[in-house]
DNA sequence: GGCATATCATTAGCGTACTTATGATTTGCC
DNA sequence: GGCAAATCATAAGTACGCTAATGATATGCC
């Protein structure tokens, strides 16, 4: 029998809260027929309108083939649209339809009720406090992640 | 034009930091052929030899229907094996193979290694903060989770 | 101008996770 | 003892993330 795994602590915490996060948003959003990854992807258009897809990649933090099949989806949808490129024809921007309009407002709603939920009973001070020691560890997976190989993320 | 997106904050950063530690850890392992869930997965069997699949989702704290194809694959792999349950016919009981024995000690190794990173530069009472800040945060969401309908997990 | 290289996007294929539905038992209650 | 309900596992379909490979175009250098 080999060694003892180690206790479970910080990391398997920060899993199951993404998960479960995951769910609140989604039992919350799920008759806006919107996963949250969509939610983010029409966020980060809204911010931006006409944005490539490899931007987008960069702002979302995931790999371009990622993109590629979201659009996909909320192209079938019928909130987003794939415009040419007027001086890259590789290239696509991309532009949320008018039907997205009355989404994105119910949206914004949605994501700022699943945050007070997760928020409940923590003050200010700790809402900051909490905020600063998870980008300190954000800090040192990305300085390890920077230096294999190349990375979507521009760093 | 709707109203202007919430602000990041909290959420985003635990995305961020669930993937980044997805990735780094698989960096590590990928030698071993090894995903983190598959991981956790035979750490949960070395735990507790001859569990259930149910049992394991329990405490995996995701859906039967994952743990049937996680432990398929581990089955392919030659780590697990599915045993009938000797009560039940319904169930299988779980157990680890022998050429599964060196590769667990490893695991340990590296798990203790990524989760160092990670935490490299928070002092001790950083680290049990931030432990207990996301402990309420999980348990604010789990709160809501338990309600709805049927869950896997008892609660 | 032309060739090598880089970039944008896609396809194909894998792993993980979910929902919903189904088959096979076991359990519970009368 | 027998039937309804719960439980264990699986199957099918969807979503999302990745890697690797490909096609089309842009860019850079000579």
């Amino acid at each position: 029998m080999p060694a003892k795994p180690p206790a479970p602590g910080f990391v398997s915490l920060v899993f199951e809260i993404s998960r479960l996060y995951r769910l609140s948003f989604g039992r919350r959003a799920q008759h806006l027929k919107l996963t949250q990854p969509q939610s983010l992807a029409l966020a980060a258009i809204a911010r931006e309108p006409g944005l490539t897809q490899a931007s987008l990649a960069e702002k979302l933090e995931v790999h371009p083939v990622t993109v590629t099949q979201l659009i996909d989806r909320l192209e079938r949808s019928g909130w987003v649209s794939r415009e040419s490129h007027e001086n890259d024809r590789r290239a696509f921007r991309l532009h949320l339809t008018e039907q997205a309009d009355p989404i994105l407002s119910k949206l914004w709603a949605l994501a700022r009720e699943a945050r007070a939920e997760a928020m409940r009973g923590l003050s200010e001070q700790e809402q900051q406090q909490l905020e600063s020691l998870l980008l300190r560890v954000k800090a040192n997976l990305l300085a390890e992640d920077a230096s294999p190989r190349t990375r979507t993320r521009a760093g």
